[in-house]
DNA sequence: GTTTCTATTGTAAACGATTACAAACAAATT
DNA sequence: AATTTGTTTGTAATCGTTTACAATAGAAAC
């Protein structure tokens, strides 16, 4: 690996052809002479000719990065979901722009803007409330493909969970172990309030009125689900089971559980959202429905590529189904 | 946010100048009529103008993203290190390319020769052994910071945890708790010999000596640690204690200790390295070095963006001390 | 009133690729 | 032999910036 960079003018001389020939030897091999190929392709090798993507990018007007945008890739959801992108991107030879808004709609619009000036071939990003709400149709220079959060209206590439297939699912579970006094920590994103809406329904599609006291909206956060919780059990009558929205929520509820001594599911049943290290390794493994993250991610970014070759195929929205994974944590009530 | 894109030339005319003055007015406002600024920056606004950063950075040689290259953004570690390098970055106006190698030494070659191809500014990684052994020191096009593993000939800017330090007070906590049969499982990086060697020193200045049937090396994976602590215990005077020298190998451990129903730490106690979610959650917590990842992160970006700033700066190691977090998985040997 | 200086502005050449177009040439057709 | 056709190749424009250099004008110095 040479410091010095070595242009295509430099490889055209020192073949004694045009840039041009050098270009479309390198491009395709169409209308060039083999015996011209094999001298261009020699002196490419020898001389370490790599093309420069910046020039490529401005004379062709698209680039091989895209970006991602994701609130945070420290919650696990996230990063399991970027390694998924990555890998799949870089088997079509695209790289990553890795992109954290924390929620903030107007680091977000930044990022998207930055993009824009880089001309990315296209982003995968998981919207912030604001965006969702101000999505339009074509508002972004480039093909953008949407996860995990639905966008309501607007004709957009999208992979999703099925949010009230899934929390339907999960309380059923509870109830058929015996639950009947089953709190709910949910925050306001999308797919806390799809979430909601099967656990809203499973409730009372087993004869349960959802009752205000035992649902509670929280900031996606490990502070919020530990603050929410300990208001949720320290009361007359506590919930027999929690229902938390994601793994975040978790933590936090069961850092409160522990904090309170109280013992799971004897005393509280806890199921939530998304697979993660810690959920099988704590004592009792805590049931959840596991999203199929890194499906998602690769899904995300082939919908991406795909648009990317091909601006007006119709969008697509691939709806994914989550995987009840039943463990300790809502054994059935004794 | 439209989609047709401006140009300087587009605003040039707008404003009844040449392409020059707006460049001028927008690079440092220097030797311009602050009449003709106020002029050509209310062009700019009113036609929504943002300049191009492919033409920029094709121009000036060098753009204003950075590369991170790192073995699997899934481990917790390399997690936490790549959010505080996305934070540190964008708070300076560059973004980041994420890159995974698996240990893979081409496919890290692949990567550094893309950024090399993209004019990076820079780039942040934590080598591959490999690439390690190969190192000298105007390998690249572009600068380096080198973060977690230590690289023995070649000056280069580097921030790195002091394992040797780190493990030798772990193990000596150990020690101190009561333990005796300490075993160990490292792994053959950089890191994981350091902290090899910081275990040995500790248990030799408290007399005991290393036997090779405590230690075991094995690839940085959950599975690994698994298999590698079941033939550990699964022996006549099976260790009292285990240290592993990663978070990846404490599961596994953790793991197989389940798998045989022993107990934490009345069994074996279990040390290990890096702060994760789990360590805290699991019943008994799990004692560990909590390696200042944010820090580390944020400053191999400070060194990064300080080199280039300024290429023939002194190069600089910065070396960072562990935080030995004492709990209940090392409680005193009753 | 000429000269010199400084401040402002424009012209045009980069940066390194791709590609429309034209030119050159050989082969095939009439 | 002239025309057509097709293939290979080069010339030069282009993408959108930045910046060296030249040009201009007005002020200051003599």
């Amino acid at each position: 690996m040479s410091a010095r960079m070595v242009s295509i003018k430099e490889v055209a001389e020192a073949a004694g052809v045009s840039t041009a020939t050098v270009s479309r030897v390198l491009s395709n091999g169409l209308h060039v002479r083999p015996e011209v190929r094999e001298r261009v392709m020699a002196t490419v090798e020898r001389l370490g000719y790599r093309p420069n993507l910046v020039a490529r990018s401005l004379r062709s007007q698209q680039s091989n990065t895209i970006g991602l945008i994701v609130s945070d890739i420290s919650n696990p959801f996230f990063t399991a979901i970027s390694r998924a992108v990555e890998d799949t991107a870089y088997e079509q030879g695209f790289s990553v722009l890795l992109c954290n808004t924390d929620e903030n709609a107007e680091k977000e619009a930044i990022y998207l803007n930055l993009m824009r000036d880089m001309s990315v071939a296209g982003a995968i990003m998981s919207p912030t409330r604001q965006t969702i709400a101000n999505f339009t149709d074509s508002n972004f220079p480039f093909p953008i493909v949407v996860v995990d959060r639905s966008i309501s209206n607007g004709d957009i590439d999208a992979v999703l969970l099925d949010n009230v297939d899934a929390a339907y699912r999960l309380v059923t579970h509870l109830i058929e172990q015996g639950y009947r006094r089953i709190g709910a920590l949910c925050s306001e994103m999308s797919t806390g309030l799809e979430r909601q809406i099967g656990y809203e329904k499973a409730l009372r599609s087993h004869g349960l009125a959802p009752k205000t006291e035992y649902m509670k909206y929280v900031a996606p956060k490990v502070e919020a689900g530990y603050a929410a919780t300990l208001k949720m059990i320290d009361v007359a009558e506590p919930p027999d089971a929690l229902f938390t929205v994601n793994s975040l929520l978790a933590v936090g509820a069961l850092q409160a559980v522990r904090e309170r001594s109280l013992s799971i599911p004897d005393d509280m049943a806890l199921v939530t959202f998304d697979e993660t290290t810690w959920a099988s390794l704590v004592q009792p493994a805590i049931t959840l429905i596991a999203q199929p993250t890194y499906e998602i991610g690769k899904t995300a970014t082939e919908l991406l590529l795909q648009r990317i070759a091909d601006p007006n195929r119709p969008t697509r929205q691939v709806m994914l189904k989550g995987q009840l994974q039943v463990r300790g944590s809502s054994a059935p009530r004794g």
